[in-house]
DNA sequence: CGCACTATTTGACATAAGTCAAATAACAGC
DNA sequence: GCTGTTATTTGACTTATGTCAAATAGTGCG
């Protein structure tokens, strides 16, 4: 799925939108181990993943925390950073060569000045985003290790597997080891 | 602090506007042990709390966790129901007499049509529910229970502390009896 | 005031997950 | 294909928090 497919289940494109949408994009291709954006780095720009696969990470007490992943058909930023333009306190690392489309923060602003419909399109992503975070927060306080991590792999599928061990566990919010005795288990 | 001064914080309030919230707004007074929202019901207001203190709690396997508190200078309301219009799985509860500025969806959205820079306040609210979940799903992770009783005294005062024990507790992700430990060692 | 009900505390024990350390396994570069 | 480095697995032990049950304390109501 394009990000104009995308943006088109959210919110009604116009011609006119469409291009400007056109315009302002950017496609972006990275490579394994490349870094989209650094902590303390300002975060200007909002990925969406046309292919490929993305973290991102920050450090909690010298352990480095994976926070995210983001696949095809899904938005890639720091969230918070993006849109209170302070300096980003986690790290986004390719996981997988990616293409991407850019969508640097001040176009976006004329995008929704233009065309004011758009700002809709703002809030629906950060109700997706809340949606997404409420889930994995009731998840850690009512599921067990063994069952977030079944559920990552359903609703995720392979993709995130290939993910190294300590990025996914720390993403259940689990050691290292706890993951792999899990998967001992089969 | 009334909801019009909260406003004037997150964006220019013109003449014009505020008169447009007044005309839409209306102040309820509610009574402990009222529900301002039964879970199934849809949710069709928000409320900003101009004093007093209102829960949100559901049933996760027979057990009613307590999802949050807004007391004076919040904003309540089933966010997610609100938005999507889809029936609240959360019931909103008077925990101390309150005085709200009750703000009826359907207005709301004419409001923002009247006034597209109100789509902005959409889009702030919408993040700061977001960057205060996230804050909590941090801590869930990654301090003690005892730590989270803390931050939440810290951060809430006493206010909280009228709620019964088994309330705080389900909020903090607790037990009734892990709580009433922690109290217990002052 | 006293009864019935509810909320809180306390105790004894169970358990999921963490910690630390060592043993393997996998991998990248020469 | 070796070698050093990094990632994963396994083991032994610790710990925070949960569970179940019983004892108190607190509260609203007739």
């Amino acid at each position: 799925m394009t990000f104009l497919n995308h943006i088109q289940c959210i919110i009604p494109v116009s011609e006119q939108l469409s291009e400007a949408f056109y315009s302002i994009t950017k496609t972006k291709t990275v490579k394994r181990g490349d870094l989209l954006l650094r902590a303390g780095d300002y975060c200007n720009d909002l990925y969406f993943v046309e292919s490929g696969l993305l973290r991102g990470y920050y450090y909690q007490e010298e352990k480095e925390i994976t926070n995210w992943f983001a696949r095809e058909g899904e938005f890639a930023t720091n969230f918070y950073a993006f849109i209170t333009k302070a300096a980003s306190t986690e790290t986004i690392e390719v996981l997988e060569d990616c293409e991407l489309t850019q969508i640097p923060f001040a176009k976006l602003q004329k995008i929704y000045t233009d065309f004011p419909e758009t700002e809709r399109l703002g809030r629906i992503l950060t109700e997706n985003y809340y949606v997404k975070l409420e889930g994995r927060f009731l998840g850690l306080q009512f599921t067990t290790a063994k069952e977030r991590y079944d559920n990552l792999i359903k609703q995720n599928g392979p993709l995130v597997l290939r993910a190294p061990l300590g990025q996914i566990a720390s993403y259940l919010g689990i050691t290292q080891e706890t993951l792999s005795r899990i998967r001992a288990k089969h």
